[in-house]
DNA sequence: CTCCAGGAGTGTA
DNA sequence: TACACTCATGGA
């Protein structure tokens, strides 16, 4: 990381914080509910979401042993909501059997990661999402609003040198971590325009 | 009617 | 490495 976009980073990361509520941010009754939202929200509205995991909540679907027994056409059926419903199907199979039988509880975070990435459907935002929701590990969820706020930013976006590049500007905290995701994605559906950034805090003070 | 949301996999140049 | 394309529903 050269010159200090460590200090940067940690100074959009205040920035973006006004202070509102976040702890709610991802609701769930489980941590393997948070597994299923990271494949059912790939480019979809977290509105879709909730629809589908209220329906697989509703016949006792939301374990990994009942999910990856669940025959691919029921399960299509009741994930439709959350869109792209047949490869999600196949993914959610897929996760649900890893975690049956992992469990993912005291593997070393690199190999964790490597493991959920040679899992169909789970590529570096998803399996991050789930090694910093679920696992418990720091790390940056570099999303589409990621990329474009870290350009606004003029800080580099290269996913490995990331990852040492947050821990340092948010001295290794879990829950900074978690926080910092929630507020980019917050701040980027609320400013972040596809092209522009017309209105973006973060180019006004930062740029 | 058009646009697109908290991606990933595959194919092409 | 850099794009283009596909997958699909539902709300604005």
């Amino acid at each position: 990381m050269r010159r200090d976009e460590a200090a940067l980073l940690k100074k959009l990361y205040e920035l973006l914080d006004d202070g509102t509520g976040w702890e709610e941010w991802w609701p769930a009754d489980s941590d393997f509910e948070r597994v299923v939202g990271s494949i059912l929200i790939q480019r979809t509205r977290w509105e879709n979401v909730d629809r589908a995991i209220a329906a697989l909540n509703k016949e006792g679907l939301l374990t990994p042993r009942a999910l990856a027994s669940c025959p691919s056409g029921r399960l299509e059926e009741l994930i439709r909501p959350a869109g792209f419903y047949r490869q999600k199907a196949a993914r959610l199979r897929a996760v649900a059997g890893y975690f049956s039988r992992s469990g993912a509880g005291s593997i070393p975070t690199e190999k964790l990661r490597e493991e959920l990435l040679s899992l169909p459907g789970v590529g570096n935002e998803t399996a991050d999402v789930i090694m910093l929701y679920v696992a418990g590990r720091p790390r940056f969820v570099l999303d589409a609003y990621a990329k474009r706020i870290l350009k606004c930013a003029g800080i580099m976006d290269d996913h490995d040198e990331l990852q040492a590049l947050a821990r340092k500007a948010l001295c290794d905290d879990l829950e900074a971590h978690r926080r910092c995701h929630a507020l980019i994605v917050e701040h980027g559906k609320r400013y972040c325009n596809k092209n522009e950034c017309e209105m973006c805090l973060v180019k006004r003070y930062l740029g």
